[in-house]
DNA sequence: CACAAACATGACTATTGATTCATGTTTGCA
DNA sequence: TGCAAACATGAATCAATAGTCATGTTTGTG
């Protein structure tokens, strides 16, 4: 269970490549469906249609493509949601935008994104680095939008860090009751109704001034 | 792996409910610490200081124990939260005591907590039920408070739905960032900094008027 | 063309650990 | 006291499957 820890399973050059590739496929496609205990080696490669022994090729172990495959969620989350958040007018557009994209982007790869979830009981450090880089960039983009006059700013030193984390949380619950559970739901109502609160809060709006009686 | 359905792993007099107990308690742990994976019948009946055989009288799976984990941390929890938020004056109050309590709950309950995490890929069904049913109490909660004009009305017909989900994914972020990652940042600060958010969001206040200039 | 990497195969090994079961031991109660 | 139900034991079973390896096959290149 714990092989010797060769090199590294950097083997590339031409077709390689493509089985790798194939691989890796089917291992998000059965460990995603089944889970990470289920999804048997075997299983994975059959479903790419290889012999058992090509995983050992390209992975040292199962865990190894359960850390490939985070890698490749956080590039492709990352890129999706540049390329949704890009015409953003301001930080609280940004944010609907990008929720927008996420809840999108988890409906359309729930086998990918419930890897993801999974890695933190197989490696929670590939799990916890991934949520911690997206916290980052969260944590300057919100920085720059408070500079910039966008949004309020919080009430103290670790809350740029705090809401970062929750809006995290927000999009990852989100995800997994709209995108996973329920897709459903139109996204714009779930997208008005979170942006609603993101915006605003829950507090309620000092009730209009009364006007005044008509003289 | 899996064994025939015994009708009922209830059996239960006298010393027998001490040994569930102590069984029940060991599993906590070692699920909690090392994950279902891992974790061993050996492991934890060990650690129970009980023989092997003897967790067949009360449990028919691992998977079982996991299980009535899940159901303990949802009761334990909302007693929790129940006591801590007997005292609010209005849902935003409410607000921020829960979460206060949950994070506190948290640091108090790692292994629980985790367990209930984890539980999601052993047995989705618990899982989901038990956030479920959280998410009931929630809108319930949010609807009162809307109708008491606690909070703001939401913008469309799943706002409260999609509130009490957001409201959740805070709680488990902010669970797992300073609960289980961290659990020295103080729970004022991060509480201080979430609810403010949670009652007013992130759009920047209207600047207060510019004095006109003194003639 | 010929040879060496690189890639691919799939039968085999070796471990692991959940679950069972035949055999005690304890407890409550008639 | 004596018996039956409840509880406890831990060695033995037994299926599953990661990971290995000896043996091919392909491909690029001199």
């Amino acid at each position: 269970m714990t092989p010797r820890k060769r090199t590294l399973p950097v083997p590339k050059t031409g077709r390689g490549e493509m089985t790798r590739r194939k691989i890796l496929d089917a291992a998000k496609r059965e460990i995603g469906r089944r889970g990470f205990a289920e999804a048997s080696i075997s299983t994975i490669t059959a479903e790419a249609g290889v012999a058992q022994g090509t995983f050992y090729i390209y992975f040292r172990t199962k865990e190894d493509v359960m850390r490939e495959l985070v890698l490749h969620m956080g590039r492709m989350l990352r890129h999706h949601l540049t390329e949704a958040t890009e015409g953003a007018r301001n930080r609280l557009d940004a944010e609907r935008l990008g929720l927008r994209a996420f809840l999108d982007f988890v409906r359309k790869n729930p086998d990918l994104y419930k890897v993801v979830e999974e890695s933190q009981f197989v490696d929670g450090k590939v799990y916890r680095q991934y949520y911690t880089e997206f916290a980052k960039s969260y944590r300057i983009a919100l920085a720059a939008a408070e500079k910039r006059g966008e949004i309020a700013p919080g009430p103290n030193d670790v809350s740029t860090e705090v809401r970062a984390w929750m809006l995290m949380g927000i999009s990852v619950f989100l995800g997994q009751r709209y995108g996973l559970w329920d897709p459903k739901t139109p996204l714009d109502e779930i997208v008005d109704a979170a942006a609603d609160m993101i915006g605003h809060g829950l507090a309620a709006t000092i009730p209009a001034r009364i006007p005044a009686p008509a003289p």
